[in-house]
DNA sequence: TAGGTATTGTCTCAATTTGCGACAATAATA
DNA sequence: TATTATTGTCGCAAATTGAGACAATACCTA
């Protein structure tokens, strides 16, 4: 991590969004040994296009390469500048020598969402973190800077787009029930849908196809599975 | 305009959207001696909010403080950066002795949009413009860099924001007529709208306060005029 | 002053969309 | 074979939308 690799002043924050036992959830990690908890994010080499870099990063975090992602909003107070605690990251890596002033800088941070099929993916921390793990997104830790305001934005944008955007698929396996979409609706809206009205609006969209069975093994009508296009 | 004045690698533009003569205009500006027309912009100061900085750049060119600005989009492709483009304007100016070498680096620019009531403005070139003046959105100069996919996108972020917020009325006087700002909505999405249909859903939304008569001497109905809340 | 005209505010009616419950079909189990 | 939970779909009322129609109005003309 050299100096003059990264664009100085500007950095990227992804809110990885996965869904599991009927909750919405969001990667996050924790630096060593400080009790810092983050977004996944990164830096933009002086030669990479700003939406690759934050590809980079989730591909470095999930293993997954073709990943629906979103960018949503750009942080740019000075107040999110908080040299302290960049300081005691750096402190508690003990990294070897290097100039790393750079990153006591002020920082603009693009942020992104990504929508991920949860099972897809194992999380991997890098040398700076201890780890990386789900969380529930009403149950998060405090997380440092400004962090916790940049996933009540996501959240926001998600709420307002997927009713125009039929996104809600990208949080599922290639197949999936009706009821699974459904919950996946109802975790990012906050609500209850109705079955029947639910079911007619995802069918009159046209966009899914229907496919075979699944038979659970539970004593009742087995659903059909669906996939998009 | 020192180096160190500035934060590296990170601009602004603005999209200043206004209406006038039934047409969707925006602010462009062109650089002495060198017909490069582009969106008014800036950079931010090291002790500078983001959006602090956009609103002073836009008090600088308008004259207006409290402007309805909305941020849309980050742009930080690796192919807008051109600094043959940056030392032509800065050439064409001929300016003081000072480090500039800062201008001809790599940047990524946030992109917002502003609406404001055109016949609240006198548009006010900079030192390195010739002018600073209105043109309609379907029939730009061709614009530097990738201006013209930003107002491209700051067109379809408008459009799709129309519907939720209540922002057309930005672009008018405190006052108006439905037809009015009927006009309006008509030029944000390109189409014509049912004069019948359009007052009763701008009346249900209980925002709209009505106010005297306008009459203007024409052989007809006078309509009534209307400002929001 | 009476009649003409363009525009406005509102209404009506049909078409479409939505909310909500109900029913038959189904995949097990007892 | 009866039972049970769940699914796909339907029906109906309520709400929303699209489009035309009509009376009221402001001013002009004769």
């Amino acid at each position: 991590m050299q100096e003059d690799d990264y664009l100085h002043h500007l950095a990227f924050d992804s809110v990885v969004f996965g869904f599991s036992g009927e909750k919405l959830k969001i990667l996050v990690l924790e630096y060593h040994n400080t009790n810092l908890f983050a977004l996944p994010g990164g830096f933009v080499r002086q030669d990479e296009n700003l939406n690759d870099a934050v590809r980079r990063g989730l591909k470095e975090r999930t293993g997954l390469d073709n990943i629906y992602l979103e960018q949503f909003y750009t942080f740019g107070d000075v107040a999110r500048y908080k040299p302290e605690v960049m300081e005691r990251i750096i402190r508690a890596n003990e990294i070897p020598d290097q100039d790393l002033s750079w990153l006591l800088k002020r920082f603009v941070s693009v942020a992104y969402y990504a929508l991920i099929n949860f099972d897809d993916v194992v999380p991997v921390p890098d040398a700076l973190s201890d780890s990386c793990a789900w969380y529930e997104v009403d149950r998060l830790p405090p997380l440092m800077l400004d962090h916790t305001e940049i996933v009540e934005k996501a959240l926001e944008t998600l709420r307002d787009n997927i009713g125009r955007k039929l996104v809600g698929g990208n949080l599922l396996p290639a197949r999936f029930t009706m009821k699974e979409l459904q919950h996946v609706y109802e975790a990012i809206l906050g609500e209850k849908l109705h079955r029947g009205t639910f079911q007619r609006k995802m069918l009159s969209t046209g966009v899914l196809k229907r496919h075979e069975k699944q038979y659970s093994g539970a004593a009742n009508k087995a659903p059909f599975l669906y996939s998009f296009e």
